[in-house]
DNA sequence: TTAAAAAAATGACTTTTATCATATTAAAAA
DNA sequence: TTTTTAATATGATAAAAGTCATTTTTTTAA
């Protein structure tokens, strides 16, 4: 498919995470430690417990970032994409992960060992404070989803998931959400059951808020959905 | 009551967070700009949707975050005391607070304007980092909430919001917990109506595993509270 | 292409939680 | 203290969501 970029210097994924903020010598140095690896859709690259020594660095495709809850059902916290840094928060905290990252289609990363992070992160404020400015936005997103999880209805989870999709990755030349979720999945992002996250789209399709071929979803009336989530 | 301190350099309170990694210089000139507040039970430090032009540290007392959601209801994100430090997202991110901030019990905190810090920010890689550790903490410490909202049942999250009550404020001589919420701001904790609360808490009375006088409320079965919200 | 497996859809039913109403108790103010 | 107000408690009912069973459709693999 698409040109893969062996050197980060040449990188343009990069310009989308805190590693723009790195001197061409830290670049250098972290591009020849670097490995690249090919994971396919349905494989893990790390799990819930796991130590990690080094981050992530997605090039392509798309991973889910999940957490097992007591009662044995997967939460999915964070739908990862192009140019995010996955295991960052392990690497910094030095702690064992607490989330696992499973690709949702073919991907392409770059591992990059921890010891060639940290001299950076101790000798570049610009780098520490991009990643700091960074985890300020996921703190705040992560605000927000306790919220709508705490006060808002399975149906406007759903239909909140939708919109998030939809903006985040795009439509396809029919105008069908590019990123396709299986009902599960979609269920796991909104904390319900499969059962009420089907139910609730075959809703949504009867009311013409969307429309569905297979697994793909069409968002037909924005608006409406757009109320529903406000609660209007 | 207890003594305050009136020069950072000399404050213990510095030691329970991220200003613990400012030099000594560096603490002497944001003790020259801080200035310090005494705040009453009930009254606001902060709104949502204000911009903050610095950060403010607790000395005492504490402190609920909220956020207000589309439909009207306060969602209590996280509760703040002695040590630690609010609206630094804010600050970092340069953008205005999601978050509200109201005392639960009078409260003195110091307010610490941004340029001080920035200063510090940029020079200071020990500091920077001292702040990604905690931001990487309760990063960690949202996703645990995101799941126990999205999986867990209003009986499960109400016990999680004993324990953690119990675990970080203690318990009186009486054994009862220190910290004592009105009903309505434990429901706003765990994202439920206030008379599911008030039942669940009743329940658990007529169960033994609390036991109550007024608001004040006694752990009486840790156990059988704990096995509760893992669902054994 | 066909068989097998997985995912999606739907029905029936139960449990959980929200909402509204109202009573009781506790706290604050006159 | 007495009055007023706020917080807690409880009942009745409705709505939302979970669970289990089964069917249909789609996808995958033989």
């Amino acid at each position: 498919m698409s040109h893969q970029e062996t050197r980060c210097e040449n990188c343009i994924v990069r310009q989308l995470n805190s590693l723009k903020a790195l001197k061409k010598e830290e670049l250098k140095r972290i591009s020849d430690s670097k490995t690249t690896r090919i994971i396919k859709k349905g494989e893990s690259i790390f799990s819930e417990g796991e130590k990690l020594n080094g981050v992530f660095c997605v090039q392509n495709g798309v991973t889910k970032l999940s957490k097992m809850s007591d009662n044995g059902k997967d939460q999915i916290v964070k739908i990862a994409a192009k140019g995010e840094i996955l295991g960052q928060r392990s690497v910094i905290s030095d702690q064992i992960t607490n989330l696992s990252a499973v690709a949702l289609n073919d991907m392409t990363v770059c591992y990059i060992p921890k010891n060639e992070l940290a001299q950076s992160l101790n000798e570049n404020t610009q780098f520490t404070q991009a990643i700091l400015k960074q985890m300020a936005e996921d703190l705040k997103a992560a605000d927000d989803v306790i919220v709508s999880m705490a006060q808002k209805s399975v149906k406007q989870r759903i239909a909140e998931a939708l919109m998030y999709l939809q903006d985040n990755f795009g439509v396809d030349n029919e105008g069908y959400i590019s990123m396709t979720l299986s009902r599960e999945d979609i269920a796991n992002v909104v904390g319900t059951a499969k059962e009420a996250c089907i139910r609730t789209l075959s809703a949504f399709k009867k009311e013409q808020l969307i429309s569905t071929t297979g697994k793909r979803i069409k968002i037909e009336n924005e608006k409406a959905l757009y109320n529903l989530i406000e609660g209007l």
